[in-house]
Parts: C-alpha cells; sequence; structure tokens
DNA sequence: AATAGACTACCGTAAAGGGGTGATTTTTAC
DNA sequence: GTAAAAATCACCCCTTTACGGTAGTCTATT
C-alpha cells in the first residue's frame, strides 16, 4: 500500500488526483494540502510515501518545500507537479531531491507509473519533460556567462541611460561604459541596443 | 437539472470537476473534451447547458472555441477557465460570448456558483478576475495604437536593422524612417531603442 | 472648413557603434 | 604557487546612427 500526499493551490486538480488515486486498490492518499505551511504542518505529526508537489504554491515556493521536506525526511520520494512553461524549474526540482516530474497535462495511466517507480525508489519524468529539460540546459550553455559590472550596466542600458548618464551613475568614464557596452554586444552576439535589450529579455537577465 | 460539459486538456482538472460535479444533484456532468475539436464533435449530435471550457486547449485556441460555439450553439452559457496570468484573455472572451471566467484556483462552491448563475442567464466572474481584468483594461487604454506604418517599422528595429536599413527595405527616405522612429517614441512615451524595446515587448508588439 | 492622424521629408547635435591598445586586479586552473 | 584567463578600468580615432525639433501633403472624420 503505497500513501501519497498531495500539495497543490488548486482545488480543482486537488480533487481530480484524490478521485482517481482512490480508485486505485494499492495507493491511499493520507492527505492534502493546499499551502506549503499546511504541507510542513501535516508531516509534523504523520507521514506519507510519496508526495505530489505543485511547484507554483501561495506561500513557499516549491522547490523551497521540496528541499525543506527532503531535509527532514529524505526517505519520502516527491513528484513536482507543473504546467509546460517553466524549463528552468526541473532542474532546480531535480537538484533539491525530487525523484519525478510530470506535467499537470499527464494522464492518469502516466501518474500512476509516476507514484509506482518514485515509491521503489526509481525516477520518473515525463516524456516532455525530457525535451524541456535538454532545451533548457542546452539553452543555459548558450546563454553567455555576465560579468557582476556587464549585468549591473545592461539593467542601466534597459532602464533608458545614455553610456554618459551610466557613467555618473557608478562614478567610471564614459569610455569605460562604452567597453562594457562592446563587450555585452559581443557576448550576446548583438550589433546595437535593440537586439541587446531582446537577448537580455530572452536570457531573462532583464 | 443542468447539463454541465467539459473542456480541458488537462486530465487532472477533468477529473477533479467531474468527481465533485458528480456528487451535485441537480447537476449532471454530459461529457467531456480534451481538445476542442472533441467539443465541437460532441455538441454535433449532444447538448449541455453549461460548457466549462479550459482557455489553453492544444489544437484550437479557447477564444476561438468559444467564439464558435456560441455561433451555433448561442443558448449554451459557456464559464472560460483559466489561470492566474492572462489578464488580455478574459476581454476576448467576454467578447466572444462567454457569460463567466473562472481562475482554476478557484474552489468548488465558487464553481456550484458561477454555474448556477450563468444558467438563469446571469453572469460571474470571480473577484481576483474582477482585478485583472480592471488592470488589463486600464492598461489596454494605456497601450497605445500604433499605425500599420509604425508597427511595420517597429519589428524591424527589433530585429535590429538600423534607420537606413529600413528605409531601404521599405524604399522611403531614412528622414521618414526617422520620424516614424521618433512617433513611436512619442506613443510608447520612451527616450530611446533600449526603452522602445522594452515597452513594445510589455505591451505585445512583438 | 476645420481638426486629427498618417505618411512623408530635412537639419543639427548628441550618442552609439566599430576598431584598436593597454594597465591593474581578481579568479580560475594546473 | 604560479601561470593563464577573465574582469575592470581607461584612452584614442573615426563613422554611422539616433534623437530633438520642425514642417509639408494627403485622407478621413466631424
Amino acid at each position: 500500500m503505497i500513501s501519497v500526499f498531495i500539495v497543490d493551490d488548486h482545488p480543482l486538480v486537488v480533487e481530480g488526483l484524490v478521485s482517481f488515486l482512490q480508485k486505485e486498490k494499492n495507493i491511499t492518499v493520507s492527505g492534502y494540502a493546499n499551502t506549503a505551511q499546511a504541507c510542513i504542518d501535516f508531516f509534523k505529526t504523520k507521514t506519507a510515501n510519496v508526495i505530489l508537489m505543485d511547484i507554483n504554491l501561495p506561500d513557499i515556493n516549491g522547490i523551497e518545500l521540496c528541499k525543506q521536506i527532503k531535509s527532514s525526511y529524505p526517505g519520502i520520494a516527491i513528484i513536482a507537479l507543473s504546467t509546460l512553461n517553466q524549463g528552468s524549474y526541473i532542474t532546480k526540482m531535480i537538484e533539491n531531491g525530487a525523484s519525478g516530474y510530470l506535467l499537470k497535462n499527464a494522464d492518469t495511466p502516466e501518474i500512476l507509473e509516476a507514484i509506482h517507480k518514485v515509491e521503489k525508489g526509481e525516477t520518473y519524468f515525463s516524456f516532455e519533460v525530457g525535451k524541456i529539460y535538454k532545451a533548457s540546459t542546452e539553452h543555459q550553455s548558450h546563454s553567455p556567462i555576465l560579468s557582476k559590472r556587464e549585468k549591473e550596466i545592461l539593467l542601466l542600458i534597459a532602464d533608458g541611460l545614455t553610456n554618459t548618464q551610466i557613467s555618473k551613475q557608478l562614478f567610471i568614464s564614459v569610455d569605460t561604459v562604452d567597453t562594457h557596452r562592446k563587450n555585452l554586444y559581443t557576448k550576446l552576439k548583438v550589433t546595437n541596443t535593440a537586439l541587446l535589450i531582446r537577448k537580455a529579455i530572452e536570457n531573462n537577465f532583464l
């Protein structure tokens, strides 16, 4: 018998999971929570084998919750639940001890497979997650490393300041700002301000 | 007895809705679909009083589906389902005939209230939607109207082209391109390229 | 006939962009 | 522990582009 705990701020999703998991004879739902705090409180007195955990929680971030639960109760397997568009979170959840990662548009057999696998100590990642994860790590490697100063200047450029204004604000020479700006262009492989801002937004520097 | 049809590509949400609505004695679930096409097919032979419709569907956009259903079957009340971060969609769904708008983190009594209200011909919008809607319409009024030429030039600027390059591409004088650029600055209330690109992305012009 | 918006165009100054060079310090790597 | 690499700073020249102000024509709307 596998006991499953659910953390999700969407009552509908919780209802769906409970309703569906209760039909399974070797699975029992030990409880559910709509907030991270409620989840932490639950595990102070009770326990479960597997947690289905939403990443977007109203109070504490799912990544932080995952970390906390794993450090207190390493034996509990955590499956992250998320919607499509959050490539960067996948990495973070895995780093913080999640054993599986399911998309919310996963169908019921997939959820069962995930629960059974992580309960046995294995990992489960939905097919699409693999793609997103790969894409996000590749994206990461393509996304260049900017120095502290470069990030600082990039932000000021994005705020509409000219090199002269930036130089005054940072107490450095205009020429230096200009050099940093040119280095930003080189690193981000762009040729002017318009493309710089676009690339910066695409790479989440802003 | 109110018959409800569900369209959502997340099996969990469908499961949750079905499980919860079946408990209500004056509500029956006439069916559900994971895609817009499956929904359209259903209504060719069967019907329902209320449709709970997700906005993010894999095949056809929820807004388009809403429009189609409303034009074919004006008597069916549609409640849009969505997650928080989609202010601009609310307006479009209402324009296309939706009678209600629920956030997916709505709790069960709220869903019931929405179904009963729209079935009686009234409208229902969750509290938070009101806020988002208001914010988005205010945002809309702030979001300026760009002419065809201006949009064209904005796109080319965002592609990193200089005024000279744009002028050659559009067979007009550099000065003209420059004027359009300045008008873009005025309309979007910015003073240079960096801010222009930022505002353009914020206002979904790119 | 008047007002407003779109599209066109020009001028002068300020800023950006492309190139190269070089010094100092801090990080990283072997 | 030292050498290589990267970061931060700074300067020069020169060309191109951007920005601010001004202004004409045309068309649609009132």
